[in-house]
RNA sequence: GCGAAAGUGGCGGAAUUGGCAGACGCGCUAGAUUUAGGAUCUAGUGGGCUUCCCCCGUGUGGGUUCGAGUCCCACCUUUCGCACCA
């Protein structure tokens, strides 16, 4: 046996053992429960990084553990493989097709997922951009398009000019594009789109069901949903034959209302000015604020514009005149496009009457406050709770009972109806790019807008194309591609040319996995009841809203078609932290990249997958150190060595001793043992805190040093030592599969470790015989002592009491009281 | 502005239920081994001090408690999310 761990040699060994016995096939022993642990696959990029090394190392302890733990495991990985950067390497390079940049990336990746000793199962391999998967996708666009969940409309999208594609409003973030920061526009387009909206409500009621996810990820996508509990109010326009409808959170105002606001779009803006003196004014008005950027528009800070129409509105309830204004702040995409303002409960509609001069009427007071509030002496909005006044019959009620009273009453008078609105909108997904899902729609001039049917999918992603991207699809200058036949009549038709947006595609590639290859279905329902929902998924933040929430409308959706019974995709999701240099996240610009390719040939696998899950705990940031993984390698030798050192010794005996006539030593290290299985099991099945049950393993190993330092001229136990050691290497085998292979061969086992059983811990071996304790003065440790475990709790107090030191403290003092926890410590209060 | 999370040695981090703060690792110091270096092994390593005794110490200030990194209140800093959504 080597002295030295030469992972070179083991890597390239195993590698093809554990390929040729197909080791990491999923399991499907009837008598073993089911287990799919899934991480976000990878786009494509050519290479991996440190943030993929991290994301696999974890996911694959957990799959490694629940296999050792008796579960079949379902473990797969793909490729993300449409989108973007595969078109601009084409475009920037000139003569590589961005399928070929793709599959030549997927090629390297894939061996260099390998070369991390990842157990996934290769032969469930999915790829979004091949055909047999496409398909699917299509297919799905097809059903939504039969069942209404996929609809065509105009509508002013957002436009990122350097994408040359329009985005979904997920992908905009901050006003810029969520992939290459530019600025986006605004156009008006005919676009497709999922309506995820009619699951708005499931989406944030589910929320309860993933008690594991975490609570921010949570608030995010409540946020990004936006409900709102409100009112949909009907104000009557002055001598227009037309109503005015608004939408409120705080009906209980609608006394408090002294003006109205419209969106500069909204329709009715045109009926009340058309003809009248105002007409000019407010067209101009109108052109200024589109010709103004959303970014501007819609911020807090940024000044209210706005300009009386002419026209007034008259409150339902007291029949008054109020002037009808348009504003920049109010948006045409939320509610109806229309408010009543309450300036004196409302901070926008506040600061908005203040500039132009607009009354202001107070309707809620504070009960805090002696006085009556005036419109005088505010210098905010007042926003909070209280109780009605200048209300008529709803005076003197506060502000919820108000709400109930006059949602019922409104709804009685056809005032309004209650109401709930939402932020969230449908999802844009046509794309006017080339390297994507194609859309499966053909346009008949005589039979309108047709979907393919599902015998003549896919409709294939033409090869041959001029991509540079123009604003229009590539795909509409492909004229083998847009002219076609329709599927209704028969006649000549047009295909759609925009593609799907890549979130699309990786919406629904978990259910792939579980049927890869069915021709006939995307999966059989029979598997999504085997494995699905994904048991524990893994990936970063950055996806919270985005990827996390399609899929898990996606899901929705597939359930309702009763192709699924789950109604959530990811039972547990792990968000784990970004992997830092020099306190900043890795990026080429700032030149603090450490690329994994290094690592692995420097240091090997084990070493790499071992230091990135000890440095730091999953979900947190992780700081790179090059001296660190220098010390995880030296941790791995010195497991090593403990093997190769006494190998002779080891490989005379078996694992199988009585602890009765166990020396002191000997009992410690088996109790060492034991104390490690429990924390490693609970930290790597529980907790998911890798970091602490590889310190455990850590001094589960001091321990067998200082065991083998104390005794060096005396017998060692080897049987006692070829226990700990194989419960070592089993312990450590999630997270450094090549060296614990090696290790178990040499310890003379049959098979492989990976397939061996998780070891159990012996509640008895933890008990230890003599305890230490704490003797407390006033809370301050004073002195410790060691008791028999068994101790009661009179005896601790009494050993206690009778320490010279404690004797000592006590001398000219009086005791107040003991507190004694036992088995811990004894603390005595004096004065 | 609102919301959430975090703040512990020189560094990464641990302390799971209110009970010995700093596990484990890095770094550092000393020793052993070695021709030397590296590697390895052993011991030490929060600060202070009158040095084996004591004092201080988990962002700051207060509080609850026999006892607080942990609970409560206020504040500071950092990170993230949201930010005219009626």
């Amino acid at each position: 046996m080597q002295e030295y761990f030469n992972f070179d040699e083991v890597e390239k060994k195993w590698t093809t053992r554990w390929h040729e016995e197909n080791l990491y096939k999923t399991g499907d022993d009837p008598n073993k429960e089911n287990y799919y642990v899934l991480e976000m696959f990878p786009y494509p990029s050519g290479n991996l990084h440190m943030g993929h090394v991290r994301v696999y190392s974890i996911g694959d302890v957990i799959a490694r553990y629940k296999r050792m733990q008796g579960y079949n495991v379902l473990h797969p990985m793909g490729w993300d493989a449409f989108g973007l950067p595969a078109e601009n390497a084409a475009i920037k390079h000139g003569n590589i097709h961005p399928q070929e940049w793709t599959w030549k990336n997927i090629d390297n990746m894939r061996r260099q997922l390998k070369a991390m000793g990842l157990s996934y199962d290769w032969d469930r391999e999915v790829t979004t951009a091949k055909e047999d998967y496409y398909r699917w996708t299509q297919w799905f666009f097809v059903q939504m398009y039969n069942n209404g969940m996929a609809y065509k409309k105009e509508s002013t999208v957002n436009w990122c000019p350097s994408c040359d594609t329009v985005l979904a409003n997920e992908q905009v973030v901050n006003n810029a594009c969520e992939r290459c920061d530019t600025e986006v526009e605004s156009r008006d387009l005919e676009q497709w789109f999922f309506k995820i909206t009619d699951y708005a409500e499931q989406l944030l009621e589910d929320h309860k069901l993933l008690d594991n996810w975490p609570e921010k990820v949570k608030i995010m996508q409540k946020n990004w949903i936006g409900r709102s509990e409100g009112m949909r109010i009907k104000f009557s326009v002055k001598g227009v034959d037309e109503e005015l409808e608004v939408f409120t959170t705080r009906p209980d105002t609608l006394y408090g209302a002294t003006y109205m606001v419209l969106a500069p779009e909204h329709p009715l803006v045109k009926d009340l000015t058309k003809g009248t003196e105002m007409e000019s004014k407010v067209e101009e008005f109108v052109a200024r604020v589109k010709r103004q950027k959303e970014m501007e528009r819609t911020s807090a800070e940024s000044d209210k514009m706005g300009l009386f129409t002419g026209g007034y509105a008259i409150n339902p309830v007291n029949g008054e005149e109020i002037p009808i204004m348009i504003a920049n702040y109010v948006l045409m995409s939320y509610g109806t496009g229309a408010i009543m303002a309450v300036p004196a409960h409302d901070e926008r509609d506040f600061s908005f009457a203040r500039k132009y001069d607009l009354p202001i009427k107070v309707v809620i007071q504070p009960e805090a406050r002696e006085e009556i509030l005036t419109a005088a002496d505010m210098d905010e909005a007042y926003t909070g709770n209280g109780y009605l006044i200048n209300s008529e019959e709803y005076n003197g009620l506060s502000v919820t009972d108000a709400f109930a009273k006059m949602g019922k009453d409104f709804e009685a008078k056809g005032i309004g109806n209650l109401e709930v609105n939402y932020r969230l909108r449908d999802w844009l997904i046509s794309r006017q790019r080339y390297w994507g899902t194609p859309i499966p729609i053909v346009y008949c001039d005589d039979c309108g807008v047709q979907p393919i049917p599902e015998a003549d999918l896919p409709v294939k992603l033409p090869h041959d194309v001029e991509f540079s991207p123009t604003g229009e699809s590539p795909l509409t200058t492909v004229e083998e591609f847009v002219n076609t036949t329709c599927p209704a009549c028969g006649g000549a038709a047009k295909r759609e040319t925009d593609t799907m947006d890549t979130f699309v595609d990786s919406s629904w590639y978990f259910l792939r996995y579980l049927d890869p290859h069915n021709e006939a279905e995307p999966f059989a329902k029979e598997e999504s009841k085997n494995w699905f929902p994904v048991d524990q998924y893994i990936g970063g933040i950055e996806h919270a809203i985005l990827h996390l929430l399609y899929s898990r409308f996606f899901t929705k959706v597939v359930h309702d078609m009763e192709l699924t019974d789950a109604v959530e995709p990811f039972t547990n999701w792990l968000a784990q932290g970004m992997v830092l240099k020099d306190g900043a996240k890795m990026s080429k610009s700032k030149g603090n990249v450490v690329d994994p390719e290094e690592i692995l040939a420097e240091y090997g696998a084990d070493t790499a997958r071992l230091f990135i899950l000890f440095a730091s705990p999953p979900e947190k940031d992780l700081e790179w150190s090059e001296k660190g993984v220098e010390g995880a390698d030296r941790f791995l030798n010195r497991v090593w060595r403990l093997v190769s050192d006494n190998l002779a010794g080891l490989k005379k005996v078996d694992a199988d001793y009585q602890i009765d006539n166990f020396s002191k030593e000997e009992k410690s290290l088996h109790r060492a043992l034991h104390v490690a299985i429990k924390k490693v099991s609970e930290d790597v099945g529980e907790r998911l805190n890798f970091n602490t049950a590889i310190s455990a393993i850590m001094e589960l190993t001091n321990e067998v040093y200082s065991y083998l330092n104390d005794r060096k001229s005396k017998d060692t136990n080897y049987q006692l030592l070829k226990d700990v050691m194989e419960k070592t290497v089993l312990m450590l085998a999630p997270f450094a599969p090549y060296m614990t292979e090696e290790l178990w061969e040499e310890l003379g086992q049959e098979g492989s470790v990976h397939r061996a059983s998780w070891p159990e811990y012996n509640k008895k071996a933890l008990q230890k015989d003599e305890i230490t304790i704490v003797v407390q003065i006033n809370g301050k440790v004073r002195d410790k002592l060691n008791v028999p475990a068994k101790i009661s709790k009179t005896d601790m107090e009494e050993k206690a009491m009778d320490r010279e030191r404690v004797q000592e403290y006590l001398a000219g003092k009086e005791v107040i009281k003991t507190i004694i926890v036992p088995g811990k410590l004894v603390n005595i209060v004096i004065r």
